[in-house]
DNA sequence: CTAGGTATTTAGACAACTCTAAAATTGTTT
DNA sequence: AAACAATTTTAGAGTTGTCTAAATACCTAG
């Protein structure tokens, strides 16, 4: 039975696998759990004892077959207790964050299934991230970071992947919504930023760093 | 911020608080949180430091004023989470309580309130035990053992004094539920054991120990 | 190819909570 | 009131997970 520190862990090491294919490095992961580095050291060396990472010394570390599997089970209760705040408590969803990150720590095999059902199974959690099934299996889209799209280009908002109450409170102060239409109207090689209109109605400017942390799919 | 182990301390302290007006013994604190009693020693110590409890060396425990008001907090929390998994997620009396156990140390000051209202203010939870409002009161009804009535009384049953599986189980069995009306037919002195009438049709004798976590109130 | 910088690991310590074993206190019984 | 039993506390140590400071390994620029 593993402790939710574990699970945290294991959950950052999923994350940040995302986008590297080698091990994750100690000094990502001491980062996004807002942790030392000597610490992650220590801790990897014992998950990797328990079998649910794989590590060598210097290389990071990657998950095992066992690691992944709670962890994607971790990420299915969080999405899940997510869509219970927005839905049944109707709590807005830049507040909802810190309050999954505890409950996705709630240990019952029947919990967690009877819940899937309550909200009846949904596919996507609020910031439109897909919510694993009971095996594990994610409903993959293929999504891009709207900054990778060409002048022209016309796409869905399906997600976010930055979950902070400022970004989130920027998205709603701008009335953006998730299942927006967004085209691009031009490209600003100076600073990255990039120019759109929403819904065929409104044009606004948004930095790079707005830009890459919006996830936009082209079907759907 | 108290962790959860402060939490069950507290909560432990206030509910063997209810028989004993003396401060609560180490030895029943340990019975009660299954730990040894050096730890309980050690931690009560650490709790009066913080001013949760009041504590003179081999005369047990009482909880202060913010202890208290924490201990009603946990407990508001846990019987409001037991209403949520019976009421919107279907399970049964007898297997919510390791869940509620968990839920109850979850630490957000809007989710509970929201929670409530979702659940439309409940003013007792499924075992029958009355929900503190927000402001740590209890709409306390005077409620009585089932084995302290004298024969040819009669009384409802308002809720039940033992949380575990095989007693709660064990009343599902004999289709006893809250709100089943119980009339007193006859009183064995030799093992206490009592002989009862439930809703006018069905007669039942009850061993002593089972009429001791049985709880009862006249009107309502 | 080596010097310096960065990333990582080790060593030693601490905080929270637990335990066993031993000492201290209280209480009970005659 | 003395002696035994039961309860409670202390002492010392273990576990999990954290930290700082120091040592080690890796890597890249000159």
């Amino acid at each position: 039975m593993q402790t939710s520190t574990t699970e945290d862990y294991l959950k950052a090491i999923f994350k940040l696998s995302g986008t590297a294919k080698a091990g994750v490095s100690t000094n990502s992961i001491s980062e996004e759990l807002s942790t030392k580095a000597s610490s992650v050291s220590d801790m990897i060396k014992k998950l990797a004892d328990k079998k649910l990472v794989n590590y060598i010394k210097y290389q990071g570390a990657t998950l095992t077959k066992e690691g992944e599997k709670i962890a994607l089970m971790v990420i299915r209760k969080h999405r899940l207790w997510e869509v219970f705040l927005v839905e049944k408590l109707k709590f807005g969803w830049d507040e909802i964050h810190e309050i999954a990150e505890q409950l996705e720590h709630i240990r019952s095999p029947k919990l967690i299934d009877k819940l899937d059902e309550h909200l009846g199974f949904p596919k996507n959690d609020p910031h439109g991230d897909p919510i694993p099934n009971k095996n594990g299996v994610f409903p993959k889209l293929k999504m891009f970071k709207l900054n990778e799209l060409k002048i022209g280009e016309e796409a869905i908002l399906t997600g976010v992947s930055e979950d902070s109450k400022e970004f989130l409170r920027y998205l709603d102060g701008i009335n953006l919504k998730l299942g927006s239409e967004i085209e691009v109207l031009d490209f600003f090689k100076f600073d990255n930023s990039i120019q759109v209109k929403i819904n065929n109605k409104t044009e606004l400017t948004f930095s790079d760093l707005v830009s890459k942390n919006l996830n936009v799919s082209k079907d759907n």
